[in-house]
DNA sequence: TTTGTAATATGATGATGATCATATCAACGC
DNA sequence: GCGTTGATATGATCATCATCATATTACAAA
């Protein structure tokens, strides 16, 4: 070997990241292969000696994507008990921050209607990723007594998917975080997380 | 006048409909000019006589796919009570049905997240269907005495929107039905529009 | 039937982008 | 220091696509 051993896999990690950033930002079908390249520091020249082609970054990134927030999930719910830590996740799952950081936020928000027109091994990686979070869910709702967990969990998800959508479609910032807000408070009142309505 | 007083306007309403249908297949950016001109039965030399750019006709096939699925859902709704039009409206849109017909169905969760990607001016004409659709539903809310109408109108939107997309993502069928559902039954429950659980 | 012109078709053009062929470079072992 | 070879860079190529320039065609009116 001439170069570190690990110098290719870092190089692919650089790729990789800069890949599931751009597609979440502009879509799978307008990110382009060399802008990924030059926003990871090199050419496009190399590519096709980390990946096979477009398609395959697209599958790999998109790994990359529920690594990454799987790992920002348990650490936001992490040392809290059962009702805390699902508090905490809606908290951040519809936040402002979360609104704005498209690119780096949930990847099933990001390319809700682009996963639709990909393979279907790319979606099967997703529902894999849904059914996880739905899982870890529906286990903090057991912990708290629920008894129909299954279904208020995944009902869960798909509002805070929705109202993180809808957040970021509307242009105008009140009436943004309005719907932020609104599906916060409906949440947590119907999950009895919180005192008031 | 050499061709009939109404042949342009109805080509060009030929071409919107192609083309409301290939962007909600196949993305905004996907679509090329050449396939929707063809899918409407023309070449692709006369587009330019009916839309100054692809852009132009991006804006227009939305504005044409919101008419198209606001007269749906009042037909869906129309004659009935508010309790039956919210059932009614809740069942069609988290149809197999739907799921299935993405090319047709509503415009908010076919394209979620390629509206962010899009010109404010396009999302703003997307935040205005979304608002009307959550004051109709506010309304039938209210008129079963309901009292925080608004912020239950649009968490229903957020769930329907979500819980659509995730079903459309699911590759495996009998999950994506299971999701269909468990919003179907926690959407009329919570709202309290069907008596068991 | 002929004709003028709006509507449409045919055929460029230039840009972008995926992919590949070839050249260059970096750093390890000698 | 130097060559070897894996990792990148440079520079095509070919396809797709938006847009435009020019040629046809269809049909109302004469």
């Amino acid at each position: 070997m001439r170069y570190d051993t690990e110098h290719k896999q870092k190089t692919r990690t650089k790729v990789l990241q800069a890949a599931a950033k751009a597609i979440r930002a502009d879509g799978p079908h307008r990110v382009a292969v060399a802008g990924v390249m030059a926003d990871a520091g090199l050419t496009h020249g190399g590519f096709y000696a980390h990946f096979a082609s477009k398609d395959e970054l697209v599958a790999a990134a998109i790994e990359h994507m529920f690594d990454e927030t799987r790992a920002r999930a348990q650490h936001e719910m992490e040392g809290r008990g059962p009702a805390e830590g699902l508090v905490a996740y809606i908290d951040f799952y519809l936040s402002r921050k979360h609104r704005d950081a498209r690119d780096s936020g949930c990847p099933m928000a990001a390319l809700a209607s682009d996963l639709p027109r990909l393979d279907e091994a790319v979606r099967e990686q997703f529902a894999d990723g849904a059914s996880r979070l739905t899982a870890t869910l529906s286990e903090k709702l057991a912990a708290l007594g629920h008894v129909n967990v299954d279904a208020e969990a995944r009902s869960m998800v798909a509002e805070l998917i929705g109202a993180l959508s809808l957040a970021r479609i509307e242009p105008d910032s009140k009436r943004s975080d309005a719907i932020l807000s609104a599906s916060r408070h409906q949440l947590k009142e119907r999950l009895g997380l919180e005192a008031s309505a």
